[in-house]
DNA sequence: ATTAAAAATGTTATAATATAACAAAATCTT
DNA sequence: AAGATTTTGTTATATTATAACATTTTTAAT
């Protein structure tokens, strides 16, 4: 099934700068709508973070950042990460050390948190990725059946979960 | 189901002694079968593992070892985490940068690599983590419906699965 | 047994990732 | 405008991990 993987991994060639325009509008509107403020700093560390198609590391921001604003140190970025991924605009990838922009913010804003809430996003990270080790790609995917069985699996053995990190390295068909 | 959990995450009190026994034993066996060197470090690494229940940091342990080998460094205990990964008798658990025991060793080192091999164990890392954020207990489990899922998300994004991260974070039921 | 090759360990240095702590500035509330 | 809160600046340092090369130990071949 091809075609379903071009839905899932980027193609070389997009409309890229639309799709950074597109991820930094929906972070406006659901900050705007959140109450919470997005400021200079944490907005071009998001932009930065999109400008890339790739997982990058908080030094690998920081010297971006340090080519517009000479003053800046890892707080300054690690701050900005905090922000953006406590309100998922950006995840963290465990297995590189690296951010990336999250693929479906509006999910995360709505209703899906239960009524809990312990300053995690209300105790909920729903993102899935799939990494390539070849392209170092990452597509995030939010598969509801996969979501189901992951908390089938931790309730059967007692497990109230809040969080999760899934992360599926291999090859993507296109670097196959 | 309370008694299933009891299965999973360890009881404060259980045979601990013989817990670690069992693991070294495991351990010796494999290696001796694998013909690879379990040697003295490798060894007291995988044992000061086993000793905590919980997962460990690289630089926990190395204050371990000093204790008795006084000219330790970072890279003695990498080297020996680094080979107890690769032979999966010790995990890390990439959400917390800390390493625990591979409570099921035996079934890495049966057929289940499929042939293919890139120097990680075959590609393939079957353990899925549940953790208590509470008590800092891990339990690893296999679930075999979880990991046919996972392997058929990976696959229907066209993505062939070397490897996974799978990190369930909550409160265990001793915990709630 | 001897020796060359390979693997493991010793040792020093440094890279990469992340946070603590406190001061200053900006922004929000009243 | 004043006080409270949040964000940012700044310096320092903690934590995690690896590079590079020397030495020792083990293996394998002769």
């Amino acid at each position: 099934m091809p075609a379903m993987s071009k839905l899932v991994f980027h193609r070389t060639r997009h409309n890229h700068r639309r799709c950074i325009a597109d991820a930094l509008r929906q972070a406006d509107d659901i900050c705007r709508r959140k109450g919470i403020r997005f400021t200079r700093i944490r907005r071009r560390v998001l932009e930065l973070i999109w400008a890339e198609h790739r997982p990058l590391s908080a030094y690998a921001l920081l010297q971006q950042l340090r080519r517009e604003k000479q003053n800046a140190e890892p707080p300054t970025v690690y701050r900005a990460l905090d922000f953006l991924v406590e309100n998922c605009l950006v995840h963290k990838i465990e297995s590189l050390n690296a951010f990336i922009g999250c693929s479906h913010p509006q999910h995360q804003s709505s209703g899906r948190n239960n009524g809990r809430n312990d300053g995690k996003n209300g105790g909920r990270h729903i993102g899935q990725f799939l990494i390539c080790s070849d392209c170092r790609q990452v597509a995030e995917i939010s598969d509801a059946k996969l979501q189901r069985v992951i908390d089938a699996t931790a309730s059967r053995a007692g497990l109230q979960a809040m969080h999760h990190t899934i992360e599926i390295t291999g090859r993507c068909s296109q670097c196959r």
